[in-house]
DNA sequence: GTCTACATAGTCGTTGACAATTTAAATGGC
DNA sequence: GCCATTTAAATTGTCAACGACTATGTAGAC
């Protein structure tokens, strides 16, 4: 089929790296920091070369631009569930060889975005229904705790992050942007996490909200459109009126209607397992 | 110093394989299958030299077998947090070549079991004292969850497999085998999500006892022995009683137990810091 | 005696190649 | 014309080796 340039296109067509994953790289930048830092006799010792610190940075933004293009290509449904992630034409894509790419793909099959079939390749996860009811029962269960310690430890330059956001998204639906809707409200969930201030609860939440990207290219019925435009911005106004009460019941309101919009019945797996086949 | 047999014996002396781990490696390994099973013009082809799916098997066994003993040697403290992981080393170890140590580290770093710090190697994790709260933070979330669930779908044979670890782990305080009542006290948790059947849940909760294994390593006072004996077990009575509220609570103590046997404060962190440049 | 500059050993990062296996196509028999 | 078998191409799994960088130790200048 046409694979060849839609795996190319739709990876290095990246319109803007997703931003709060791009902060949470800076974050664990920062937290590297201390080991290389700390030692009081290096920093004085920097040759005129180039700054070691800004080739490590560089270097490590290396390390996972590569992972963030393929993440970002998933999450905004230009590769979809199924689609067979050759190693070598990734290598060939990234400009690198594939040793770099089996890393990623590593990384990336723990994470159970793809799938990794020994002898067979890695291909686009395509979470099951079970599965994706486990998600959504996760993230009832996850988000609603979320917003109790955001609001806990509400700041003003917080809810300007999140009516930045908004903005954002709402540009996107402006624009009838699909990829951008699609991305920007699957990073919404992450980055009410990221302010919300736990890291573990964060990466979490990232996980899950990926795997909602997924699922929703699986299962979504076509009439619907996944997310509703006005949810998000009542549950930020719910937030900036520190209303834990009606922010967790928006919440929970939002992500029954993200799953009921879904065809989450075993009917519609069955075709699933066909388009293994056309693999 | 003496690190090299260290290593080596952490890794290479494994007395039994996580059990939890192995019954979710075998999950996987069913999941794959009706991949490469379903199709049916394959199975009569299969030639005679030597079964194509045992040597999958095999194989896929192969690539998990280093991920998991390295995991094993965290979780029973045998690799301290800081530890220097060095390629070539465990690449002799366990007689492969370093690409595939490679590929392993890549995912335990993305799993923040170990730390990868560009040019200078992958070292075991040392999570900070604010990531050890919001890892409590986020157990104290969902554990209770699980707890819910679990006996929302509680069956026979669930308690059963509960008390069979259960006899396991009061076995290993009868020997007063340290590394297995560390190991056991944290797969129990797993063991929890896992029969609670949320496979999200799940692999979040064997993440998070996992840091709750390090964190322990880290900033366990001394004195206090990480897991009260009999606190597991009146969690388990709770749960074949199907009282929910008792095993939340249960479950709730048991966690503020854990969490204040540690010395989670600033002045134990420097002391960490120091150590860094120990390494 | 202290500091800088250099040299050495130890690792990491990356690559390209080779063998093993799967997948697709071509061939031949019925 | 359809199915089974063989052949060829594509892809994965694995490795060994090379260059680059870090960190240590050593010698020399002030």
């Amino acid at each position: 089929m046409g694979q060849r340039p839609t795996l190319a296109d739709a990876l290095l067509a990246v319109p803007r790296i997703n931003q709060s994953i791009a902060e949470s790289a800076a974050r664990r930048r920062q937290a590297n920091d201390p080991l290389t830092c700390l030692n009081p006799a290096e920093m004085p010792t920097s040759r005129p070369r180039k700054s070691p610190v800004a080739a490590r940075l560089e270097r490590e933004n290396a390390q996972d631009e590569i992972y963030e293009k393929i993440y970002a290509a998933v999450v905004e449904h230009r590769l979809h569930p199924g689609t067979k992630l050759v190693e070598e034409r990734l290598a060939e894509i990234f400009g690198v060889s594939r040793a770099r790419i089996r890393e990623v793909l590593a990384r990336m099959a723990h994470e159970q975005i793809v799938e990794l079939i020994p002898q067979r390749g890695a291909y686009v996860a395509k979470p099951s229904i079970e599965q994706a009811m486990h998600v959504f029962e996760a993230r009832r269960l996850i988000e609603p705790a979320v917003l109790r310690r955001l609001i806990e430890t509400l700041t003003p330059e917080r809810v300007a992050r999140l009516r930045q956001h908004q903005a954002l998204e709402q540009d996107a639906r402006r624009r009838d942007d699909k990829r951008a809707i699609v991305r920007l409200s699957g990073e919404f969930h992450t980055l009410l996490a990221d302010q919300a201030g736990n890291t573990a609860l964060a990466r979490h939440m990232r996980e899950l909200a990926t795997l909602t990207c997924l699922i929703i290219v699986l299962y979504d019925a076509p009439t619907a459109s996944s997310c509703l435009p006005d949810e998000h911005s009542e549950i930020i106004e719910a937030i900036a009126h520190r209303d834990v009460g009606r922010a967790e019941s928006l919440m929970l309101e939002h992500l029954n209607h993200i799953e009921s919009s879904l065809r989450l019945d075993p009917s519609n797996e069955e075709v699933d397992l066909e388009a293994i086949f056309r693999v």
